[in-house]
DNA sequence: AAAAATATTTAAGTAAGCTTAAATTTAAAG
DNA sequence: CTTTAAATTTAAGCTTACTTAAATATTTTT
């Protein structure tokens, strides 16, 4: 399949997931960079390779068998995230940069290759978890956004949810950081910021960072 | 520049240090596996953006602009067959059919990275020259093919100029290797064959073998 | 040096993946 | 509930990278 198709399933596969937005070519096309039209033919082209479900006006819903390529897609691109960011100095912006063309022209050998390589890993340095080779999600997901965490509790970084240049760029300046642990030291629910102690800094984050930080309460 | 551009560069690059065959259109198709018009629609187009020179029925000819596309792709293509050699249990033919994709989606940021951590290597597991990051081959090439060597001789095995996985399978099944001692004990020039030593193992290979085993004498 | 074989080029056409503009449908606002 | 706004779809058209078939030029053979 082409790299547009794997594109295009691919973004299907995570605006469901973030449950951001409906899934409809509009927000598809919104994501990809393309207009509404290209989404439209490219959902119609899909739903004759039984790769999503087309109704006119409705939602885009992958099939089984879309499913199952975009998270082998996705299984791909967090393996390559995985290994350029322990092999070499490269920033969370960086690697998802370079992933991002990767994970098209990777053989399934390669991949399982590179995932044996780093011991099989189950999440990429985003926390986000890396489909295995049947392109399954064996960990589940109990983390929560730090826009609904509670004053006092200690918590670990679970997920940074982004592709934001910027984003990393503050994050790798404050250790905000997979597996680092932060305490919430205040919600300003009104103003809808929350402020965290890290490494003996206190930061107040506003909304924007707050809905894409994830975080695991301490056991 | 396109992937379907970057091959077509390379070619023409690889067609020409291999000087076998002249480099018109329809060689560069067969070699591409595209229709001889396909070839000549591209060449036409290459001249347009100054990365060949084209006239009718002659020979294509890279200018400096296409030749330092050349050599990019080349470099990448180089390293990643260094750095998945290295890294994996992957056979010589496996590298290269992987790098073959890798090498188009790769950004000059990336194969910086991949040559400082292999600690800037001039040459690939085949034996063949990396370019640097300005496009150029600073190694000068003195290694000779096997079928010019003299009986008697010992020989460090430079280069295996292959993609095809048959030899590569028995190369490495004989422990014909990029550095690897040899010694030519016979070559029955009448019927092209070499007699070598390797591994106290004696070999008889064909021509086919001889001209694409490299060699350099030992000092 | 002419005839035959081979390669190259031209011409016409196709599929993928886009575009813009207009028509249609749905969703939102008053 | 009607009007307005927004999104989706259809239609027509473009570019890239091919294809096959026919025309033309070059090589090779005799």
């Amino acid at each position: 399949m082409s790299i547009a198709i794997e594109n295009f399933v691919k973004a299907i596969y995570k605006n469901d997931k973030n449950n951001s937005n409906d899934t409809k070519p509009g927000n598809i096309a919104k994501k990809l960079g393309i207009s509404n039209a290209a989404a439209t033919d490219m959902a119609k082209k899909l739903a004759t390779k039984d790769l999503l479900h087309y109704e006119k006006y409705q939602e885009l819903k992958l099939t089984k068998k879309g499913t199952k390529m975009a998270l082998n897609v996705v299984r791909k691109h967090r393996l390559w995230e995985s290994l350029l960011f322990r092999m070499f100095d490269m920033s969370l912006h960086e690697i998802h940069r370079e992933s991002e063309l990767l994970e098209h022209q990777t053989s399934d050998f390669l991949a399982n290759k590179i995932s044996e390589y780093l011991g099989n890993p189950k999440f990429d340095p985003h926390g986000d978890p890396i489909p295995n080779a049947q392109g399954e999600i064996t960990t589940k997901d109990t983390s929560i956004a730090l826009s609904n965490t509670q004053e006092g509790n200690t918590y670990i970084i679970s997920r940074l949810m982004s592709d934001d240049k910027e984003f990393f760029d503050f994050c790798a300046l404050n250790g905000l950081k997979y597996g680092n642990t932060i305490v919430v030291t205040k919600q300003f629910s009104k103003n809808k910021m929350t402020q965290i102690l890290i490494n003996n800094n206190t930061i107040l984050l506003n909304e924007d960072f707050t809905n894409i930080i994830y975080v695991n309460e301490t056991n």
